[in-house]
DNA sequence: CGCTGAATTCCATATTATGGACATGAGTAT
DNA sequence: ATACTCATGTCCATAATATGGAATTCAGCG
């Protein structure tokens, strides 16, 4: 090598760039920034070596190498693009997902953070279902079950749950979960907190489905962009003035944002936050 | 390096193996090998040495590499599996991946190869949707059109397409495609051929949809192994013997299963054969 | 409290990846 | 036709990079 090439020197040049790594897969890891640049879309050998800041000549080894192995698709007069391979594993990982097992460790880690109960909970028809639970380390105890349903427009959870969807399923689903004996509440007054809830990614329960209990929930987004889950902390309200409760806020949020990485999302992924507002 | 290590040596050893790539680029190849091993579950960093053939040291290196960019998972007692990185590659892939697009290249091979035109279809509400067609090289011409419906159970490449439905789908389609208009078939005949044709992953148009028009068609799977599209190649039945079908059988399904590569499929894919048959 | 079976770190070595220069090929303008 | 351009593909001497054996740490377990 005539020319010095330091991963630094070209920092400034490549976009993405090399996180360098534990230090001896420079090449590996060189691999996967082309994969990442193949993912815009088609690019030219030229235009990927300048994006990587690597010679063309080792761009073009290493191109191909992962259009052998179908990770990569070279089209002449287009490019290279992303390949088949990267389809399969997608749809086999999918397949092996599990979101319980995924937000275990970060919810354990939320919980031990605020000492409170923190929940995770899905859509299951019209209600949410819980999936689970890990106590919180203070006296009060809370009362909700793994495997139990509660309304959608009451708990927090559901309120996260119900985040992306549109206006008229909140008014149906309003509507049903309060003839169903509840303490009456002013749709109104509901809509404007949902509407709160939904510029903030994140809702409360204000003691609405069970007294004296207040909770702080998030959604929790997949691949797609898509709301496949929700989290939430919850405590005895004495626990969780309303400072607290904003407090509560970036924590949640984070939890729930670390557990959608986990399950494939990322900020700029498809349909970031174009809500789905259909029906 | 005190032990001379030939990637040949140990091909014995290796269970997927390295095909030696361009060679340049062993880094990058073990890395895949990598992946493609954590794929089939969770595996002990020694496990995965010894499945791949290499020193424990470099597996660990390179498997952290691609911890680091989350193709890879590690959990402690657990051991070494795919991370979120493929979800998010997966979601992205299938997003901006279109049938006609890819399957293109491989429709003109097999019209170049049989003369006869080759058509791509998917299903939309009851009907076969024609989304492609190369036209032969034959005097005569078939007279579909891309953007045209036609009936599902009545024409090659309708048939291949339902080949996973349920048999009271089958019939709940064929009722109501005799229903308009065209000449009797008799049901238990056709669902007679119907299951030689799912034994077959092919399926025949006998001159049933139009007159002298015969045709060989196979369907085209996609990652999760659901059909999604189907091909044909049609021509005038004085083209189409009974035994030219039956050797155009290979082509065709083999083109359909090109396709269905490109698009994530593999044989050993999830739901390979599994027929879905609901209600 | 010392095993056992794992992951992790270290470092001298030579194998592997590198990139400059050159070759080829397909459109396109002349 | 023929030269030009912009693209991908190939070669090979060089040195930087990846390698793996050995030593180390870590976490359960008996």
């Amino acid at each position: 090598m005539k020319q010095t090439r330091s991963n630094t020197d070209m920092a400034s040049v490549a976009e993405k760039a090399e996180a360098k790594g534990p230090a001896g897969s420079q090449t590996l890891m060189r691999g996967l920034d082309i994969i990442d640049a193949v993912m815009d879309g088609p690019i030219t050998l030229a235009d990927l070596a300048a994006k990587l800041g690597l010679n063309r000549s080792t761009t073009h080894r290493l191109a191909n190498a992962l259009i052998e192995r179908r990770y990569v698709t070279f089209m002449p007069r287009i490019g290279y693009q992303f390949g088949p391979k990267l389809l399969a594993l997608g749809f086999l990982a999918q397949q092996r997902t599990d979101v319980v097992q995924v937000a275990r460790p970060h919810l354990e880690a939320l919980a031990a953070q605020t000492e409170d109960t923190v929940h995770l909970g899905v859509i299951e028809g019209d209600l949410a279902l819980y999936l689970d639970k890990i106590p919180g380390r203070r006296r009060v105890e809370i009362s909700s079950r793994v495997g139990e349903r509660q309304p959608l427009t009451s708990t927090g959870l559901g309120k996260a749950l119900l985040l992306d969807e549109a206006e008229a399923r909140w008014r149906q689903l309003f509507e049903r979960d309060q003839a169903s004996g509840s303490p009456k509440a002013d749709y109104a007054a509901w809509l404007e907190r949902m509407k709160g809830y939904v510029e903030a990614e994140r809702s409360f329960d204000l003691e609405e489905n069970e007294d004296l209990i207040r909770c702080v929930a998030a959604p929790v987004r997949d691949a797609s962009g898509r709301i496949v889950a929700a989290i939430s902390v919850s405590s005895a309200a004495q626990y969780m003035a309303d400072d607290r409760m904003q407090a509560l806020t970036g924590d949640v949020r984070e939890t729930a944002e670390a557990i959608g990485r986990d399950l494939g999302w990322s900020e700029t992924a498809p349909t970031p936050r174009a809500r789905t507002r259909r029906s």
